[in-house]
RNA sequence: GUGGGUGUAGCUCAGUUGGUUAGAGCGUCAGGUUGUGGUCCUGAAUGUCGCGGGUUCGAGUCCCGUCACUCACCCCA
C-alpha cells in the first residue's frame, strides 16, 4: 500500500485565504444579527453520547439511521459527532432548570454527517443555527423566520423562498399518520420501495418523496392540515399572519414535513433555485421532546453556510475581493538598514499598521516584486543612504508615485493611513 | 449505500492507431549593468503521468482492482 496519504478525509477539507475571509465577514454579520435580536452564543461539544441525537432525532430518521459518526471510547462508551446543532443546544438547556426557560441561544460551527459527498453536502459542513427555547405561541415562530430572513439578506442573498407548513399538534399526529395510511392503502404497491418502508415506520415522510409516481399520488391528496384540528389550523394561519405584518415573504407548502421526529406545529425550509441538486439553503421548525427527564419546548433554525457560499458565488462573489491588503511592505538594502527596518516595522504594527518585509536577505528587486504581489498599498524603501541621512522612500504602490520623508512626514502618512487604505480597497482593480 | 464522469508539473490542461530524453499556457525563481514592483524580453527549476497488479519486446496510452475528486439518486444544511 503506500505509505501513507495524509491528506484529509473524504468530503472534509481545509478552509483557508482567500475562501476564509468571506466566512469571516458572514460570521460578523451574523453575530451582529443575532445581537440585536438578544440572542446569546453556546459552543456545545462536537462529541455527545449517542442517545442525545438518538432520542430526540428519531430512530427511523435517515440521519441516525445511517448518516451518524458513531464511535467508542476508551470506557466502551457509545460517543457521535454531532449531525446537527438542535439536540446539543436542548440537552444543554434542560441542564439549566428554570434558568432555561426562556433561553435565546445561537450556535456556529461544523457537523457531520457520514454521507456521499456531492455538490451542496460535505461530510463535515458548517451551520448557523438559533433556538428559541419557551413556550409555544406564533409569534415566536414568526420571529425567528424573521430572524433568519434577515441573516440571509444582510448577507445578500437574493430570490430566496420561504415554504411554510405545519405539522400539527402532538394529537393530530397520530390522526394524520392513520388518515395518510387510509388515503394510500390502496395504491401502496404502486409506491417507490422507501415509501413502502415508510407507509409502515413513517407515512409522513412520504410527502416530500422526489420519486415521480409517489409525487404525483402525494399530489392528489387532500392537503394534510384537513385532518388537523381547528387549533393547529388556526396556529399556522397565525404564523402567516404575522409573518406578513413583518413584510416576510413565504407560501404555504402542504408538503413539505422536514426529517427529523422532534418537529411539531410549524416547519419552514428555505430554498435557492441557484443550487442545484440539493436547494434547501436552511431548515428549520417548532419542536418539543423531553431531554434528561426534564420537557424542552423551543423553535429553532439552521443555515448551511457551505449552501450561503455557493449562492453568493454564483451571485458573482469573489473571495479573493475580500483579501485584507497589508498598509505597508518595508524594503532594505545593507545590513544595517534590514536591522533598523526591522524594528522600525515592528513599531509600525504596535500601532496597528498591517506591515511586512523580505526576512531573506534579497535583492531589492525582487524586494519589490514581493510587495507587489503581497499587495501592499506602500512601499518603505531604507537603505544606507537613507539611514545615513535619516530619511525614507515611501512609494505609492497604486498610483507608482515616490517621495522622500523624514520620520515625522512619514508617520503622518501612515497614522491615518489604516482609514484611507480601506476606503481605497473597494475601489482597487 | 447505488450509478455516471474524471485523476499527467503549484494551477488549467494537451498527449495522435501503445514505441525511444512526457509537452503548452499561467504561476514561481533569476537576469535585462552595479538600490525599485505591476507591462515587455531572455533564461531556469519542477512530474514515482493517483496507487497496485496484469497484457506486451515496449504502457501516460489497453485490461483488472483500489483510492480520491466530481455529478446524480437517496436525504438533508
Amino acid at each position: 500500500m503506500a505509505e501513507e496519504s495524509l491528506q484529509p478525509i473524504r468530503g472534509m477539507s481545509d478552509l483557508a485565504a482567500p475562501e476564509i475571509c468571506l466566512w469571516h465577514a458572514l460570521e460578523q454579520t451574523a453575530r451582529d444579527i443575532m445581537s440585536a435580536y438578544a440572542f446569546q452564543e453556546v459552543r456545545t461539544p462536537l462529541v455527545e453520547q449517542t442517545a442525545v441525537f438518538t432520542r430526540s432525532l428519531g430512530d427511523t430518521t435517515d440521519i441516525v439511521q445511517k448518516e451518524m459518526y458513531r464511535v467508542l471510547d476508551r470506557g466502551g462508551r457509545e460517543l457521535t459527532l454531532r449531525p446537527e446543532g438542535t439536540a446539543g443546544v436542548m440537552r444543554h438547556v434542560s441542564g439549566l432548570g428554570q434558568d432555561g426557560a426562556d433561553a435565546r441561544l445561537y450556535y456556529l460551527g461544523p457537523m457531520f454527517r457520514a454521507e456521499r459527498p456531492a455538490a451542496g453536502r460535505r461530510r463535515q459542513f458548517h451551520q448557523l443555527g438559533a433556538e428559541a427555547i419557551g413556550p409555544a405561541t406564533a409569534m415566536a415562530d414568526a420571529e425567528m423566520i424573521a430572524l433568519q430572513a434577515h441573516v440571509l439578506e444582510a448577507w445578500g442573498i437574493k430570490d430566496f423562498v420561504v415554504h411554510l407548513n405545519t405539522r400539527g399538534a402532538p394529537d393530530d399526529f397520530s390522526r394524520v399518520t392513520e388518515a395518510l395510511r387510509a388515503a394510500l392503502a390502496g395504491q401502496r404497491h404502486t409506491l417507490c420501495a422507501d415509501c413502502q418502508r415508510r407507509y409502515n415506520e413513517n407515512p409522513l415522510r412520504i410527502l416530500d418523496c422526489k420519486v415521480e409516481q409517489c409525487a404525483e399520488q402525494v399530489a392528489a391528496l387532500p392537503p394534510i392540515t384537513e385532518w388537523m384540528g381547528a387549533p393547529a389550523n388556526a396556529y399556522v394561519d397565525e404564523v402567516l399572519a404575522w409573518l406578513e405584518r413583518l413584510n416576510i415573504p413565504a407560501v404555504k407548502n402542504p408538503r413539505l414535513v422536514r426529517g427529523l421526529d422532534y418537529y411539531q406545529h410549524t416547519v419552514w425550509e428555505v430554498t435557492h433555485s441557484g443550487l442545484g441538486a440539493q436547494d434547501a439553503l436552511s431548515g428549520g421548525g417548532r419542536y418539543a421532546l423531553n431531554m434528561a427527564g426534564r420537557p424542552v419546548e423551543g423553535v429553532g433554525f439552521a443555515i448551511g453556510l457551505e449552501r450561503v457560499i455557493a449562492v453568493l458565488k454564483a451571485q458573482g462573489l469573489v473571495p479573493e475581493s475580500m483579501m485584507p491588503r497589508p498598509d505597508v511592505f518595508v524594503v532594505s538594502h545593507g545590513d544595517r538598514a534590514a536591522e533598523e527596518n526591522l524594528v522600525l516595522m515592528q513599531s509600525l504594527r504596535l500601532r496597528g499598521i498591517a506591515a511586512l518585509m523580505d526576512v531573506r536577505g534579497r535583492s531589492v528587486k525582487a524586494q519589490m516584486r514581493a510587495a507587489n504581489r503581497s499587495r501592499s498599498r506602500f512601499v518603505i524603501i531604507r537603505g544606507d543612504t537613507e539611514l545615513a541621512a535619516g530619511t525614507f522612500q515611501f512609494k505609492d504602490m497604486d498610483a507608482g508615485s515616490q517621495a522622500e520623508l523624514d520620520m515625522p512626514a512619514l508617520m503622518n502618512r501612515l497614522l491615518p493611513g489604516p482609514a484611507h487604505a480601506v476606503a481605497n480597497q473597494a475601489g482597487d482593480e
